[in-house]
DNA sequence: ATTGTGTTTGACAAAAATGTTAAACATCAC
DNA sequence: GTGATGTTTAACATTTTTGTCAAACACAAT
């Protein structure tokens, strides 16, 4: 294996990427993902035998890119309200980059009739880290600082806040007028507001 | 024009919405399409020409939706506060009737290279009711009821909670075990804190 | 019953997308 | 240089998907 072998099929593997993740292309063919590479067509059939198996490939970054997004609030060392400081941060950074990701697995999950294989560790060692950051939620709901409800609750308001918005770009751009600089500002400005809304106002 | 004729025809589109709004199947093929609404293919070119055609009038028929979806909040006769329960009442049936709906549009605007085409008075009328119901949250602000933000945040967070949960269905399930049942209720569950969220505690 | 209308069907054609192969090419070791 | 190894390419083959057409069909109007 010499150094252009790895260099082209990670090429190939960021380009569709590059059309899932960030410009939402879900039905690329193999042929737009190849000149989005800059390569040959068949290059994606010798380094990855099918368009399946490399969609596949990509659908397992794309569990761990969301995995490397949720990695903050999964820490210990730091404070409750630093770790979703920090999650926000680092949550919207990464939804901005990648708007498509979460909506690229869900539609991935609504294709394949016959559903597909899921690395059964990494499922469990993310259900693992959830229960400890459920937990964490209750003992902060305890201390009073966050309203009482399910962790799942709370989970998806901090999670939609963030998400949804920058992954419904396209149509709130068309309905309200704004440009690419107007929403970075407003996603900006959002950061303050969710914290706001996630926490109890003293 | 008999009346199996429209009927047949109502059946395909029907089959088509219910594919992409219900089952997030967005690159069903036409015999999917055809098999689904029980009939035989070549009916999708007799009444719709092509696939693209009948794929348009679907994309229509989203934007129609979308727009029920919204009319709550712009009906003028009643407290904002009233307005809003409604509008989450409303916009949740809907979202768990048609879960990918939003999805859809997002990912056709992101699929056509060259922007499809948007009637320009529905475009217009949308923004001027977006205008009015942005004035309405102003004025409850002024009121507050709620916090000052700009109007947009507003949206998006009501939105935001609502929508997201029900648009990562598939993934919140896996994620964290959950049946349909219990999603559900959590749902149910959620529409009170969303209300909790959006106004300011008193 | 027959004609006329629109609907449905199966067989076929065309187009689009994916996959395969053998030959050309580059590069490194010797 | 020569040979060995892995990479890239173009031409071809296959498969999948879409579109067309003429014949069969249903059925109302006469």
């Amino acid at each position: 294996m010499t150094k252009k072998d790895t260099e082209t099929e990670d090429i190939i593997k960021q380009a569709a990427k590059r059309l899932f993740f960030v410009e939402g292309r879900f039905n690329a063919t193999t042929q737009e993902i190849a000149d989005a590479a800059g390569v040959n067509r068949t290059l994606l059939n010798y380094y990855f035998r099918s368009r399946n198996k490399l969609f596949e490939l990509v659908l397992v970054d794309a569990r761990m890119h969301f995995k490397k997004k949720m990695k903050f609030v999964f820490q210990k060392d730091i404070s409750f309200r630093e770790k979703i400081e920090q999650f926000i941060e680092i949550y919207m950074a990464e939804a901005i980059a990648h708007p498509y990701l979460e909506t690229y697995m869900v539609t991935q999950l609504n294709q394949n009739i016959g559903e597909r294989e899921i690395p059964a560790e990494h499922e469990k060692q993310m259900k693992g880290e959830m229960a400890k950051f459920f937990a964490a939620i209750e003992a902060e709901m305890e201390k009073g600082n966050i309203e009482k409800m399910n962790p799942v609750q709370f989970v998806w308001n901090l999670v939609s806040l963030l998400s949804f918005p920058i992954v419904m770009k396209p149509m709130y751009k068309k309905l309200m007028d704004l440009n690419d600089g107007q929403y970075l500002r407003l996603l900006e400005e959002r950061k303050a507001i969710i914290l706001s809304m996630i926490f109890k106002k003293q």
